[in-house]
DNA sequence: CGTCCCGTTGACATTTATCAATATGGGTGG
DNA sequence: CCACCCATATTGATAAATGTCAACGGGACG
């Protein structure tokens, strides 16, 4: 049965105890199916619950007045959905199926308990809640002050490095499909669909990255990285201030 | 004596118990003085510690390789600064005081045992973590898919409303002074200052704020709500989830 | 076999940046 | 008190980056 998507994600930065592992898989005891393109929790409606994906790819994104659109972050699995929920009445963001996708319901009651009973998971919450904010003054930053080029390869050294951390592959491929289209990609990066496909286009005959039907592959990861001053926020932890796991376990 | 500047505002949002207030004390027992411009915390260092803002604002910003700066979040006494720091071994970003500043220094450790004595501190902590990352998505979704006036309207509403909650004003006033320059400005919204320039006197030119001096007038809130799709991210929570309070106080 | 989504490309428009010059105002040393 | 100086604000002319519109192709899928 499955055990926990989240559980083997968080197992790769500590090592779970027995108890913890079964506070966890608390989380996914139930299991929805999603279509490609179905919205699972919508921009300024009552968040009923809380997710844990466990397949798929999906986004977070916010629609303006004007009908474009803003994609705020990509989802993998293993990664907690809807987790603004936790301060927020109402959504401030759309989370979408970008594929086929399953994921765990559950109410945030089940966060209390894992609070109250076992501080290290609590501590890992505020860990994981610090990294994606820092994911998200990354992509500030580059939207902000870089030009489209650099934006357009930070998100595809972003999406290879959490596709592979997703999939608990070891060594990084250059190569990997990654699931989005030119127009989702523009509207992560504030640019346009057809912008997207001319910076890809450079890049190609720059020889910074390859193309071979929906696959990409990275053909100078250095150069590419400096061009977009990309960093791995997957990497450079430090949990040193963890409590130990609880007693009772 | 003093009290807590962090625990002033988290009385805010949920009644605080007498040992919730003395395990958050002991966050501010040491103070350190800054001057405007001075450097907290270096972007690429380690992090020796984390701080609670008393007195003064500060921002938190990257430096890209041109030279260019992406101001990344402005900050109000009351505020943790230095979060990242419980995820990563270095810091993300620099932490700059903006004008003279009070800062209050605490180790790691003491979140580890706020943590496992005070689950509902501990949620807290995700609460506004949680906080943190959505005022950061709305800011990205504004520079990635607003224009350059929508973009200064929003961050003017932001400071007002923020720069009130962290006097602990009742109704909100209309008049109210930054505290920034134009130039600042500019780096929080992706602009040039000249720019920003330009957009203050187009906004003044219809009528929706007026400026004296250092101060400025929001005159049709409304209208400039609405031009910059802003929500104030400081309303609208939801803390039921959070555990009852420790029982040994 | 049609249709729709996605990718691709070119011509042109718009927004915003860049560069340069000029105020303005407060602070500082003489 | 005065002369100077620095940071900030303001304005105009021009350039660069990116968006918009329009058209076309290919592949997947019903």
């Amino acid at each position: 049965m499955a055990g926990s998507c989240f559980a083997d994600r968080l197992g790769g930065w500590i090592a779970l105890t027995s108890g913890e592992r079964a506070a966890l898989a608390r989380l996914e005891e139930r299991e929805r199916r999603l279509r490609r393109g179905a919205m699972l929790v919508r921009e300024n409606e009552r968040i009923p619950e809380l997710f844990v994906l466990q397949q798929g790819m999906m986004m977070s994104h916010v629609l303006l007045d004007d009908g474009s659109r803003q994609i705020l972050r990509f989802h993998f699995p293993g990664e907690l959905l809807a987790m603004p929920g936790l301060a927020y009445r109402e959504s401030p963001e759309t989370i979408a199926a970008l594929g086929d996708c399953v994921v765990a319901p559950f109410d945030r009651s089940l966060m209390t308990d894992l609070v109250v009973h076992h501080p290290r998971l609590a501590a890992a919450m505020v860990v994981i809640a610090q990294m994606e904010r820092t994911m998200s003054t990354d992509r500030l930053a580059a939207i902000g002050r870089t030009s489209a080029k650099a934006r357009v390869a930070a998100l595809l050294l972003e999406l290879r490095d959490r596709l592979q951390e997703s999939c608990g592959a070891g060594e990084k491929k250059a190569s990997f499909t990654p699931g989005v289209t030119q127009e989702e990609i523009g509207d992560a990066t504030g640019l346009t669909a057809v912008h997207v496909n001319r910076m890809l286009r450079q890049m190609e005959e720059e020889r910074l990255i390859a193309r071979d039907n929906g696959r990409m592959t990275l053909l100078d990861e250095g150069r590419l990285r400096r061009a977009a001053s990309y960093v791995n926020r997957l990497d450079g932890l430090d949990l040193g201030w963890l409590p130990p796991p609880a007693q009772r376990d």
